[in-house]
DNA sequence: TTAAACTTTCAATATACATTGAAAATACCT
DNA sequence: AGGTATTTTCAATGTATATTGAAAGTTTAA
């Protein structure tokens, strides 16, 4: 298959791979065609090749380096910001682990915990309302673990 | 904090987390009454305590019967299906995980193994992009063993 | 075999979320 | 300080996705 038409099945691809995923189509194409560039590329660049708006472009750049995907990069005589993506695969999986968790599951656990214990008259809902928050905390607590262990143990 | 209150909290947050994570909202609330509720329940049951439609209750509690999430369950002397909730929340991860692979991340590896090896003048793209498909690919097969490995540990 | 009870489908509609682009803000150079 | 290049913001707009509900389909019981 020929380059250029690999690339764009790729950001196609990693696009709706995302969106799967709660990671929205823009951002995660921006990500793919950083990631197979081999040189830092501008907003401008970036806007080109997706042909999106400078503004989206903008944001979701900003985006990727809060999730320390990305950094920032500048090259001799040029004014304006360039970017490149991390490229240790593995890294840039735990780095997402790491975001995600701080973002959605940390908010998650909080929230069960204030529904730990509940009042009612009706005995079997309380008792089946509190496993079921009890196993999901569990759960979140396994997993949490588990991807603690992984991420130290690299390989 | 008083049951239903609570209850209502949980489907809430519920919903939100699996919007998150690319599941609808509906599906995730349907699935969440039934987490929490002792007795099976009937889609008019559903519809009346998430106020949604009929079509959109009938359409989500499809889907979760699919991901093997809830089972059908018939109650003696009425006609209309009841449906209940896999309570075991480890159960549960596992079913999803399952899906998931089978949905996504079997399709993602498929489109991948297409992109594996392209033709370009370009060589310093060229072997970027080799090496970022290459990369995906150890990634996603690392993961895929990783979970493999789970599920069947158990604990 | 009919009719009531119940389930499924799907075109129309609504909602949530992503995107645009021009104006405002900021950084940089002379 | 003034002017130009560059980045950021955000209200308006567009788009993808979810939801509705009524009609069509199916099952059950008498």
């Amino acid at each position: 298959m020929e380059l250029e038409q690999a690339k764009q099945q790729f950001i196609q691809l990693w696009g709706n791979f995302g969106s799967q995923w709660g990671i929205n189509r823009s951002m995660a194409q921006v990500h793919a065609i950083l990631l197979t560039s081999p040189n830092p590329l501008s907003t401008e660049d970036i806007m080109e090749k997706l042909q999106i708006s400078r503004g989206n472009a903008n944001m979701n750049v900003r985006e990727l380096i809060h999730w320390n995907l990305i950094y920032k990069e500048s090259i001799l005589g040029e004014r304006k910001e360039f970017f490149r993506a991390e490229k240790d695969m593995w890294e840039v999986a735990k780095r997402i682990v790491r975001e995600r968790k701080r973002r959605e599951i940390e908010p998650l656990i909080q929230h069960l915990n204030e529904l730990k214990s509940v009042e009612s008259d009706n005995l079997d809902e309380k008792k089946e309302f509190e496993s079921t928050v009890d196993g999901i905390n569990r759960l979140v607590n396994k997993l949490d673990a588990m991807s603690n262990a992984l991420m130290k143990a690299e390989e």
